[in-house]
DNA sequence: GGGGTAAACGGACCGAGGTCCGTTGAATGT
DNA sequence: ACATTCAACGGACCTCGGTCCGTTTACCCC
């Protein structure tokens, strides 16, 4: 159905991190497809958007932007964004489908950039070095990259439902998977990558960090145990 | 310090869901008790509470359960569940904190019957089993209760800060620590412990279920090889 | 029983997310 | 240029979580 085109949030840009062009208020969704490995899929067609939508959204995210850097990811309204912006409160909603959508935008280049590291940059994080060692670069990389952005990336992990349903998360879920498989690993490598991905929680991470008092130095070697672990003896015993 | 006696939340009951009397508007908190292994410590002495409230106390969480059964746990709003108890909204925040508060009280009841089964029930899942067998059945015992009562698990875990801070979570964890050193896990077994229940938090198991269409069973699985990786070969290669 | 005290209460109030729908104006065809 | 169309806009409006503070009342001590 989806009479009404629905919000059109957001870019025609390569990203993986963005939801496809239906946001929040979705139903259902088959999602059979992207089972294998690395597809990539440019987040379709994306309706062209007028020339004025561009500007404005353009503002929105330099706005959004800015009041995050000055009062924290926590504080940002949406109302404080529009009005910086110069536009109504309804057009931001239509650009991002809800806060959640904005910090997941807001995030967009951070993601990008770490995307970039393990899939095109230099060893041991991109390719080139043996899958374990990639493997423990991936989780260290993550780890701080996500501690760096840590409130927006919080912010960004309100909507519970849609943490798991982002690009960026089936892009690392397919990276870890293809990494598990190179290094030999056994097992369901699919609930393998899951749980792996589930250790890098940044809320989970910062609530060792903050409440209980870990550095992360400890919780990467934590990550270096699961990645000996799961790539090593291959699951024994399934049964 | 903490002038203002603060919202009262709930019981003096011997819970190990219920987080302390001080709710969600607390500080910093340094919590570095509870390291040793199931230390229970009751909550403190909860100061005695009026008849009144205990009397209010009841009928809200009756109430709040039958809207729950009745419109789903997503629909609950905290001003039906005060006019449904004759009481002002005031009374509802008062006893409960929050939202998360108030489904977390709801939850009580249900997350004392799983304790119940894990720490003094018949083996497998309670004590007298070998330590791998609890593991085991500890997974399949959480996967089972969370699942059967999802829509308050996941409505409860919309506060994200409090999920790992709540004495549920707690005990979880000092469990999982304990059978897992039992069992001769090497390694750092707080966040071995950690990593396991992140595979059994109910966000990820909902997603796995309903976004990736997979079976309980197969869950289970995965779990039954997590413990197999997490107890067997005891963490070679730290560095 | 009476009086003092602080717990408990109630509901007006506020802020923020999200929706709706009438209006505006960019794109496109002639 | 002009007309047509529909994407995009704007801001009033709604809902709901959460707070505040003046009022009520259970409890305790005399």
């Amino acid at each position: 159905m989806v009479t009404d085109s629905g919000p059109d949030v957001f870019p025609e840009r390569y990203s993986f991190f963005m939801t496809e062009p239906l946001p929040s208020p979705r139903p259902a969704r088959d999602d059979s497809a992207g089972r294998a490995d690395l597809v990539l899929e440019p987040v379709g067609e994306a309706p062209r958007l007028r020339a004025d939508a561009v500007r404005n959204s353009a503002r929105l995210l330099e706005v959004a932007a800015d009041l995050v850097a000055l009062r924290g990811a926590e504080n940002l309204t949406m109302e404080a964004v529009a009005q910086g912006a110069g536009v109504g409160k309804g057009t931001v909603f239509r650009r991002f489908g809800d806060r959640a959508g904005l910090m997941i935008a807001l995030l967009d280049s951070h993601e990008q950039e770490l995307q970039a590291g393990f899939l095109t940059g230099p060893p041991p994080l991109g390719p080139g070095a043996p899958a374990v060692e990639r493997l423990r670069a991936f989780g260290s990389a993550v780890l701080r990259h996500e501690q760096a952005h840590r409130d927006l990336y919080l912010a960004a992990h309100i909507d519970i439902r849609r943490r798991r349903t982002v690009p960026a998360y089936s892009l690392r879920l397919s990276h870890l998977r293809l990494l598990l498989r190179e290094a030999g690993a056994g097992g369901d490598l699919d609930l393998a990558a899951h749980s792996l991905l589930a250790y890098l929680d940044i809320t989970l991470v910062d609530h060792l960090v903050l409440r209980e008092a870990m550095s992360l130095e400890r919780i990467e070697s934590g990550w270096y145990e699961l990645v000996a672990r799961g790539t090593g003896a291959a699951a024994p015993d399934d049964r």
